[in-house]
DNA sequence: GATAATACGCGG
DNA sequence: CCGCGTATTATC
């Protein structure tokens, strides 16, 4: 089937995707049932530009999420909302606007799930999934269990490890505080589907932060992205979340050339595409969420679309307006589990 | 039936 | 021309 994968470009430039979303979309499904809980206020993550006014960092500091693992005798709800700006449910007139839209979402409303993952299955999944998954094992990284046999659902090793793209250091000053995400994410990720407490490999996870960090095994690369006008002859698919090597740092796709230093600047933020693409459709597989739902929601794109730009990434190089799509899968890919989930379940029952 | 992939066409 | 939405079709 797919297993196309892109290949990789490298390019930057100041980017100049400005919002043009002006669409309006009417089918809003009521996907907050797909949520079974409604308790998430809002996190008004979903700005267009880059520069982004930051708010949520607050919170997120004032949460001072120490507490990590809740799921045992949680009970302590981190329910707080710092600032409470109003209620989306509240939400006078206009039925809904689009949570990627600019709108009045301000910032701050925060409000911390409780511990719920151990409950249903997955975060998001409303289905139950079967978590009868015996024991986190997490699985290779390697293909991050795709292709072969079921799909890993409950599996929490969570990233494929892998590349830290983006990670590296899109992560930290883009949005702002971010880092401060980063060190509430640290406490955990995601946790098991079900099991009890076995947040067992919980551990794995901050490693990854920093443990590919220094790595000795593979060094950062950053990014490569061999781009591959699509289709394609199937190059080995083998491993993708694991190291791409960057062999042909050449692009040879026309049209592609990279601007010499333009890069890790504070601004425009050069994505990997084509990385960004496969870990996103990994994460969504492992917490079997829909396209559609993340497209709407976290995208503000249509199912579509987002298979499309899954499937066939461009070069950032290339992109033009699209980046600010990809901005936000990005984005998304660094938040923490628990933001991910609020956004996701945004416009539900907004 | 639900979800993903593709086709088609439109608007900026 | 690019990016996207919608409709349709394929796949699970």
């Amino acid at each position: 089937m797919d297993g196309g994968l892109g290949e990789m470009s490298l390019h930057s430039h100041s980017d100049l995707a400005h919002s043009q979303d002006g669409r309006a979309m009417l089918h809003t499904r009521d996907l907050s049932a797909a949520f079974p809980r409604p308790s998430l206020g809002s996190s008004s993550m979903s700005l267009e530009p880059e520069p982004r006014p930051s708010g949520y960092d607050h919170s997120m500091s004032a949460l001072g999420y120490s507490g990590d693992s809740p799921s045992s005798s949680g009970s302590t709800y981190t329910t707080l909302t710092p600032l409470q700006p109003f209620d989306d449910k509240f939400h006078h007139h206009h039925h809904h606007h689009h949570p990627c839209l600019p709108v009045s979402n301000v910032i701050g409303s925060f409000t911390l799930m409780r511990e719920d993952r151990g409950l249903s299955t997955n975060f998001y999944n409303p289905y139950g999934k079967e978590l009868a998954m015996t024991q986190s094992l997490t699985p290779p990284t390697t293909g991050s269990g795709l292709g072969s046999s079921m799909h890993g659902y409950g599996s929490l090793g969570n990233s494929p490890n892998g590349n830290g793209g983006q990670m590296l250091h899109s992560g930290y000053d883009v949005h702002g505080g971010s880092l401060f995400c980063r060190a509430s994410d640290f406490g955990r990720e995601m946790s098991p589907p079900g099991l009890g407490g076995g947040e067992v490999s919980v551990g794995h996870q901050l490693n990854k932060i920093e443990a590919h960090q220094h790595t000795p095994n593979h060094h950062p690369h950053i990014y490569s992205q061999h781009y591959q006008p699509h289709h394609h002859p199937s190059q080995q698919s083998a491993k993708m979340g694991e190291h791409l090597h960057s062999s042909s740092p050449a692009s040879s796709s026309p049209g592609e050339g990279m601007l010499p230093g333009s890069q890790g600047g504070g601004g425009g933020e050069e994505i990997n595409t084509r990385d960004v693409a496969q870990r996103i459709i990994t994460e969504l597989k492992r917490y079997s969420i829909p396209q559609a739902i993340f497209a709407e929601r976290v995208l503000c794109r249509s199912q579509g679309t987002l298979s499309d730009l899954l499937r066939n990434p461009k070069p950032w190089g290339k992109l033009k307006s699209g980046r600010e799509t990809f901005k936000r899968m990005s984005r998304w890919l660094q938040e923490p589990e628990f933001q991910r989930m609020a956004s996701l379940r945004l416009e539900g029952k907004i």
